[in-house]
DNA sequence: TAAGTTTTGTGATAATCATCACAAATACAT
DNA sequence: ATGTATTTGTGATGATTATCACAAAACTTA
C-alpha cells in the first residue's frame, strides 16, 4: 500500500483531496522498530510527528524509581508526537514499540506547515485531541474512585474498544497484553490483576482463550463497571 | 473593561488584530453565576464555548454513588466547553462556579466559524489542548504511582502553579480550597488530607496562614514530590 | 526435547488508607 | 452576640491491596 493510501485511513487526513494527500505523503519517511525498542525518549526534544502504519506502541511515563505508568496503547492509524510540536515543551512520555512496528514520520516544520495550509487538518486534530482529553478524564475518574476490580475492568474495556473484535455481543480482545502492562494502566499490581481476572472468570463475565480474552456480554460488562 | 480587552488576555485570542478581536467580542454574551451554581451539566448537549471573565470554576465528574472527582479548577482567562463543540460528543464533565463567577459565551456556530476564519486561533487552541493533555498525563501518573502524601503534595503544587503568588522562593496559595476538594482532586479522603497537611507542617515544608497555605521553598518542595 | 527465560498463579503478611464517630474550630446569619 | 451550619482535627478499626516469596505454566531457543 502506498503512503498516501495509508494516510487515507488516518482520521486527521481523511478529509483531504487526493492531490494534497500525495503532497504530504511525499514528505513522510517510513521507519521500522523491533519489538520493545524505544521510539521516543522522555527527555529528548520533540521534533517529529509519527503515524503508526503497522503494529502498536505503548505510551508510558517512568518514575524515578523505575516504575512505569502506561497512559495508552496506540495501534494502526493512530498518531503521536504532536504534543511537543504544538506546545514547544519537551517530550512528556516515552513511546515503546509493543510489537514490531512501522511508522511514518513528518518533520516539525512540515507538520506545522500542514496545519497552516490545511485548516481542516487543524480542526480534525482538535477533534482528536478533544477525544483524547475525554479519555484521560475518564482514566482519572477511574483511578480516583474505583477499587482495583473496577479499575482493571475499565482497563479491559479500554482494550476491548481499541483492540477488540465484536461478534454477537461478545468481544474478543486479541492478544491481551501482559498482566504487568494491564497493572501499569490500571494503577495496581501485577498480582492483583492475576487474582482479579480469575475473579471475573468465576463470575462468568470473561473467559481466557489462549492469548485472548473474551468478554461474554460487553454491554452488561460496561454497565457493571462504568 | 470591554469584552475585547478581556479577550486580549486569553491566550488563544491574543494573536489577533484589534479589529478581528472586536468582531468576535460582539458575538459574545456575558453571564454571571452565583457561587456553587451549576454552569454546565454532565448530560446536556454541548452548545456553547465559555471564557472565564471573573472568578473560578470546578471541572468535575460525578460517579453514580455521588462521589465527585475534580479534574481541574479553572480561573480567570481560562476557557471551557470546547470539547463537545469539537468532537460532537455530549458533555463529559460538570462545571460548577467556585466563587461568584462571570463568563463570556460564544455559540457553537460562532465558535466553529472562528476556527475556520482564523487558523491562528485553531493552532493556539491546539497548543492549549496539548498543555491540558500534558497535565492530565501527569495527573494520571500521580494517581497511579504515588501514595497519598505524594498525591496531595502534587495537588498542592498544581494549586500553587494556577493560583499561587511567588515571593522570594515562597509560594502563597491564596484561599486554599476546602480539604474535601483537595481530596477529590488527589483521589483520597478528606481526613487523609487533614492529616497529611499537618504532617507537611511538622516537616516544616508548609505553613497555614488563615485561609492561605504557604509553601516555604517551592523548588525544594517540587523536587521532593515530583 | 531440554534448558533457560518470561509470564502467571497463589498464599502469607504487613502497610496504607478509607471509613466511622465525634469533638473542636471556624464561618455565617439573624 | 448567639445559635446554626460548615469545615477541620483526630482516634480507633477494618478492608483493601501492595509486597514478598515461591511454584507452576507457557513460551523461546538451542
Amino acid at each position: 500500500m502506498s503512503t498516501a493510501q495509508h494516510l487515507r485511513n488516518v482520521p486527521i487526513f481523511s478529509d483531504l483531496k487526493d492531490n494534497d494527500l500525495n503532497i504530504i505523503a511525499e514528505k513522510m519517511i517510513s521507519r521500522s522498530y523491533d519489538k520493545g525498542k524505544m521510539i521516543l525518549l522522555e527527555e529528548s526534544q520533540g521534533e517529529t510527528f509519527f503515524i503508526i502504519k503497522k503494529g502498536a506502541v505503548k505510551v508510558t511515563r517512568q518514575s524515578d524509581d523505575g516504575r512505569e505508568v502506561i497512559l495508552a496503547i496506540l495501534g494502526e492509524s493512530d498518531f503521536f508526537g504532536e504534543m511537543s510540536l504544538l506546545d514547544g515543551e519537551g517530550r512528556s512520555a516515552n513511546i515503546v514499540s509493543n510489537d514490531d512496528a512501522e511508522v511514518l514520520t513528518l518533520s516539525r516544520s512540515d507538520f506545522l506547515d500542514c496545519l497552516e495550509t490545511y485548516p481542516k487538518i487543524a480542526i480534525a486534530l482538535l477533534e482528536e485531541l478533544a477525544i483524547r482529553l475525554r479519555k484521560s478524564d475518564q482514566h482519572i475518574e477511574s483511578l480516583s474512585l474505583s477499587d482495583s476490580e473496577h479499575r482493571i475492568a475499565i482497563t479491559l474495556i479500554r482494550f476491548a474498544q481499541e483492540l477488540g473484535t465484536i461478534k454477537k455481543g461478545q468481544v474478543r480482545i486479541k492478544n491481551l497484553p501482559f498482566q504487568q502492562d494491564i497493572a501499569n494502566m490500571a494503577g495496581t499490581s501485577r498480582e492483583t490483576v492475576s487474582r482479579t481476572i480469575k475473579l471475573l472468570e468465576e463470575k462468568n463475565l470473561v473467559k481466557k482463550d489462549k492469548k485472548d480474552l473474551i468478554i461474554f456480554n460487553f454491554d452488561e460488562f460496561r454497565q457493571l463497571f462504568s
